[in-house]
This record gives C-alpha cells, sequence and structure tokens, in this order.
DNA sequence: GTCAATGCAAATCGTTTGCATGAAC
DNA sequence: GTTCATGCAAACGATTTGCATTGAC
C-alpha cells in the first residue's frame, strides 16, 4: 500500500536510477491521481491540473507522457472501459476488479478470491502463465435502477 | 448456434425486417467473420475481404458500417483486447471469456460456471443489475514459453 | 553548461461522416 | 424510379511525435 507521500519518494527514487528529471509537472499529476483515488482518464488529468495548478500551463503532451512512464514503472495502472476509453488509477492497493454502471459510469472495485483461484486453474488446463488479468462487469447501479 | 448458412438467412430477415437492403458487402463481411470463426479486426476484415474478393473493392467505411450493424442486431459481437483493440467474433457461441497470450496473441475461449455463478454474487451484494461482463486474462502460451 | 523535459503544433491512428454515384428493390 | 448503400475523401477524437525553448542538475 503507497500512501500519496512514499508514492512522491518512489517517483524520485525510479526518476534518478534512470537518469531522469524530478519536474513539478511529474509530481503534479502523480499526486493528483493518488489524492483523488478515482479513475480518471487522460483529459479529466489534464482538466484537473489546469484547475489546481493553472499556473504551470501543462500541455497535454505532457500528461500523456507522464501517464505512460508512471504506468510503466508501475506507480499508476490502467484500464480500458468499454465505451470510456482509458482510465488511470493510482497503485495503492492490491489486485482488483471493477464493477461498472452503464448508465451513470460509477465504478465500484471489487475483489474475490474464488474467482482468482478459478482463473489460476483455468490457466492452468490450457497451459498458460497468466501475467495479467482484469475483468469488468457492466450492469445498472441501485441509484440508476431506481430511476427507471 | 448459429451456422454459417443459418447467419446468412437471419441476416436477410433481419435486413427485410428494417427496411434496409442485401448486399453482397453486407453478406461477404457476415460469412468471412464465420467461416474464419477467429477475432479480427476491423483492418484485418477488410484485409481478407480484399484478398477474397478483389473485385468488390469494398471500402474501410462499409467495413466499419457493416461490423456496427451486424454487432447491433447481434450477429456478431466485439471485445476490446488490451493493446490490440477491438476485435470481432461470429454469435456461434455461448458466453465464454478469453485467455490472450501476451507475446503471439494467441486466443483461447473458455467458460467457466463458477466464475459466472460468483459474478452474480457480487453483482447482487453491490446491488448492481448486471447487464454484460467480461474478463480476460493475460499470460504466456505454452508455446511461448518454450521458446524463452 | 549540458542534457532531458516541456509546450506547441503538426502528424498519426482508428473510426465516423457528408456527399455524389451506383445498386437493390 | 425511388431509396438505400457504397466508395471516396474529408473530418474527427484520442494519442504521439518533432522541434525549438526552458528548466533541472
Amino acid at each position: 500500500m503507497l500512501s500519496n507521500k512514499t508514492a512522491l519518494e518512489d517517483l524520485k527514487k525510479v526518476l534518478k536510477n534512470k537518469g531522469m528529471k524530478y519536474t513539478e509537472q511529474r509530481a503534479v499529476i502523480l499526486q493528483i491521481l493518488f489524492t483523488l483515488d478515482d479513475h480518471l482518464s487522460a483529459e479529466e488529468v489534464h482538466l484537473v491540473v489546469k484547475q489546481k495548478y493553472p499556473e504551470l500551463n501543462i500541455g497535454i503532451a505532457t500528461i500523456y507522457r507522464t501517464l505512460n512512464f508512471l504506468e510503466e514503472v508501475e506507480l499508476i495502472s490502467s484500464i480500458s472501459f468499454g465505451k470510456d476509453g482509458k482510465k488511470y488509477e493510482p497503485n495503492k492497493k492490491t489486485h482488483h476488479d471493477h464493477l461498472i454502471c452503464v448508465s451513470c459510469g460509477k465504478i465500484v472495485e471489487f475483489y474475490d478470491e474464488d474467482i482468482e483461484v478459478r482463473q489460476e486453474s483455468i490457466a492452468k488446463i490450457n497451459n498458460f502463465k497468466i501475467t495479467d488479468h482484469n475483468m469488468q462487469i457492466y450492469g445498472l447501479c441501485q441509484d440508476c435502477q431506481n430511476k427507471s
């Protein structure tokens, strides 16, 4: 479990290791993902940065470059939801999957041990060595069921 | 389970119902998905059509329009794989999920009753009414494990 | 002072749309 | 003959790239 603070420390460490530079842009993008702790698209991150740090005048290219980098070094991760495209979240938590409301877009995280175990056996049966997996359940959340 | 033949019949029926026209382009695209019985991207479908029916001189716009239509009327369905984007498959089979080799791109289909049941309970716990779900397991297939 | 990172604009990729032409009915 | 479907090219949205400038070290 990474806190906001340790994530920043990790960023500095990784950058130094790779001979890369610590910049405010990189720090800010990482912090936003960790403090908002939500699932944000690249554009959404851009909006938040512009709003919270207008003096930075950050470009969309930097957003993309930084998100790609942060994902590469595993400080954040991304998932592609059907229509809504790619979204990023901080790597704070252990593995989990997502319930997504098809009406309002709400995202609920869940973890199910039984499913994890079954996935392992399915991979074994098919002679696959798992590197990763993801699962999305789409449906109507309580609120949206009530509305209709 | 739809065979190649019945799929074509269904297509004709749907088109008539909707006051739309039966064209060779639409038939050919449907047939390719049913006979190859693989997971193809729009571009891949385009390539196959051009190769197998060069005289049709089919445009990429028609490919997209037709794939969208066929998916809408549920003769085919699509899934988005991480890096590889959207792929289409014929609606021949019952529901299933996918194992995907991260090295060679091979796709293996599977169905697991336990997982389906668990998904239902997870949705119930979170007050979601499931409309759909999908799950991908990424890993190395047997062949690619041997290579490395 | 050096080298990497940034912002900007142009380029690119996958997909969609507008429109004149051609094919199905 | 009417209407819908097609091919083509232009438009589009999301993402990436090239390049001159700026900022970290």
